[in-house]
DNA sequence: AACCCGAACAACCGCAAGGAC
DNA sequence: GGTCCTTGCGGTTGTTCGGGT
């Protein structure tokens, strides 16, 4: 099946986006909305591949996009996480709220990438300060989770699979555990599963209370105009499988950028990846928001 | 002040999956 | 079922910027 190129490549803008530019994407999918990447430029009246403006837009433009230094929380979720799923960099990136895939890409390859190579080379705990900016405490906590799960690599597979379902827990729990692990689906259902848990433990709720959850989870009233329907329509979809079993189904354990565990099948038991909570707490959101 | 170098980040590219027809 | 199109992902390259000499 042959290939057509994205776009035609004369005429059209590369390199570094202007201002301008900047501001016809973002209003031009504030009004319409995102997706059909390929006629959007011409529909906007810019002079760039349609792959560009996705990736402009994703990486750049989109108003949750949080800006800044990674922080050590995050940083330190960055790690584990690569530890557990390698360069599945979407995935990671959806743990991060507010994170890009491009984000923490980048910042694995100038940071951490190097930080554990040299780990790794040293073969010891000896101090490396590539980035001495950081904490050396929190960097020492770093290594020795790096060295933790190099005695028990867990990198899954290279390639993601892509996002065919979005499922977010029905209910935020009250229970101020629960509230961090709210954007966690994985570590909710591990709770959920260490606690013997059930679809009683989270009642699922109706699709009216979606918009709560959705700003629950970052969206404004925006996305919630332009989503709602759509994410409540999962929400009943969903509403009529029991937790635990929609999730082991959807194969999906993130919010919005998830993932397809579906592949893992046999490999993969999500019992296994307790581990990771075994010892220490995931970073709350109040930790992990800058 | 000029130059060099490395870090950080933005952007591009090729490939593959999934959906529509 | 096959083909084509769209979208998303990960790897790589290019550019910018700041610090050191």
């Amino acid at each position: 099946m042959g290939r057509s190129p994205c776009c035609s490549k004369e005429g059209l803008n590369r390199g570094a986006w202007t201002a301008l530019e900047d501001k016809i994407l973002s209003s031009y999918i504030k009004a319409h909305g995102e997706g059909k990447w390929r006629s959007l430029p011409k529909r906007a009246g810019l002079k760039r591949c349609g792959k560009s403006c996705r990736l402009r837009w994703l990486n750049y433009l989109r108003p949750d996009i949080k800006r800044g230094n990674i922080s050590g929380d995050e940083e330190e979720l960055i790690v584990r996480l690569h530890n557990l799923l390698g360069n599945r960099w979407s995935l990671i990136a959806g743990r991060l709220p507010g994170r890009t895939d491009n984000e923490i890409k980048n910042y694995w390859n100038t940071t951490l990438g190097k930080k554990s190579k040299v780990d790794s080379f040293s073969g010891s705990s000896k101090e490396t300060s590539l980035n001495p900016s950081k904490s050396i405490a929190k960097k020492k906590d770093v290594e020795s989770k790096t060295s933790t799960a190099a005695v028990q690599p867990l990198v899954i597979r290279t390639k993601a699979t892509r996002l065919t379902k979005i499922l977010v827990p029905q209910n935020i729990p009250s229970d101020e555990n629960y509230t961090a692990a709210a954007a966690n689906p994985l570590e909710l259902q591990t709770q959920s599963a260490e606690k013997g848990g059930s679809t009683e433990e989270f009642p699922r709720t109706n699709a009216g209370d979606c918009s709560n959850i959705l700003k629950n989870f970052g969206c404004d009233d925006d996305d919630i105009d332009a989503k709602g329907d759509q994410y409540c329509n999962e929400f009943q979809l969903l509403n009529s499988i029991p937790l635990d079993e929609a999730m082991i189904n959807d194969g999906c354990w993130t919010g919005g950028n998830g993932c397809d565990l579906e592949d893992y099948g046999a490999s993969l038991d999500l019992d296994s990846l307790a581990f990771l909570l075994d010892s220490e707490e995931w970073p709350s959101q109040e930790n992990v928001v800058v």
